[in-house]
DNA sequence: GGTAGACCTGGACGC
DNA sequence: GCGTCCAGGTCTACC
């Protein structure tokens, strides 16, 4: 397949969208730093499982996988593409605040504001709550051992595979999950997740283009056992909802150091110093220039 | 609606 | 080497 370049609604950063947040660091993602580009193994509803290169192109990103993909292939790939990288989302309005706050003062030139997401929202759930509670570290391979144990392999290496899908995790068992993938005590959430989504019952990929005001999107996404209050900020900032923060251990940190000198400081706090941003606060702390990151 | 305690795992730390 | 703590929290029971 020839090269496919997507444009996007400037400012864009390839690069601020794949640093956006961890999420290159999880399977099935790769990120070849030398050659800035963002390769996955996708399994698209076809059936076809295929591997997917994008790296920045003038003005959007190029696109490119290998072997011929029928028009409706072609047309889904083009679809997934554009909400992984946010491709037509507009920030001028959070941009317009921004400027008036020197910690965000470069937020529109380094082109901040899309967050980086998965092929379906399904994984970006999975993974979400693969993110609570654990060293970092435990969620990369916790996501590693699913993929490698349950995702559909390449046809031409067989050795790197896809996300699995809500059937086939649906159809593992729950001592599978938690021995051989070290999932723990999450293992009946994505496993429940699964069978709900397999059958039809929860329609997460619905959620993306949901009406909902964002408080009733938040209840609707905390009915998934194992997404709390952490969780759902976390998904509706992927989402395109900022009015809630994703206040965790991290965030708790950096508030008590640029404002408490190194005090604990508990959620409300955190949110104070936050709330002015209205419906934009969950972009201002996550793009905040703070004082001391680590 | 608010709070305490349990929960898998595994790395970091103190002894 | 061993015990304890805790991390990009959430759930359940109880008040």
């Amino acid at each position: 397949m020839p090269t496919l370049t997507l444009p996007a609604k400037p400012p864009f950063s390839f690069r601020s969208v794949v640093y956006s947040h961890g999420w290159m660091q999880l399977a099935p993602f790769v990120y070849d730093e030398p050659s800035a580009t963002l390769s996955w193994i996708d399994r698209l509803p076809s059936g076809r499982v295929l591997e997917v290169r994008v790296r920045e192109a003038l003005g959007g990103i190029a696109l490119e996988t290998a072997g011929r993909l029928t028009k409706a292939e072609l047309s889904e790939l083009e679809a997934r593409a554009a909400w992984m990288f946010g491709l037509q989302m507009d920030f001028s309005e959070f941009y317009a605040r921004a400027r008036r706050e020197p910690k965000l003062a470069n937020a529109e030139k380094s082109g901040r504001g899309r967050i980086l997401r998965s092929p379906t929202l399904f994984e970006d759930v999975v993974k979400t709550i693969l993110t609570t509670n654990t060293l970092w570290a435990a969620t990369k391979r916790m996501t590693a051992n699913l993929v490698t144990q349950f995702g559909e392999p390449l046809p031409s290496d067989p050795g790197r595979h896809a996300f699995p899908t809500p059937s086939r995790l649906a159809a593992a068992t729950e001592a599978q999950l938690r021995a051989e993938t070290r999932l723990g005590y999450r293992a009946p959430y994505i496993l429940e997740l699964a069978a709900r989504t397999a059958s039809g019952e929860l329609d997460v990929e619905s959620l993306r283009t949901s009406a909902l005001p964002t408080p009733d999107l938040r209840k609707e996404l905390m009915r998934i056992k194992g997404i709390g209050g952490y969780a759902a900020a976390n998904l509706l900032m992927l989402l395109g909802r900022y009015d809630y923060l994703t206040v965790d251990s991290w965030a708790r940190k950096m508030v008590s150091q640029e404002w408490y000198d190194g005090r604990p400081v508990e959620p409300p706090e955190v949110e104070a110093h936050f709330e002015q941003w209205g419906q934009w606060k969950g972009l201002a702390y996550w793009f905040w220039e703070w004082s001391n990151p680590s």
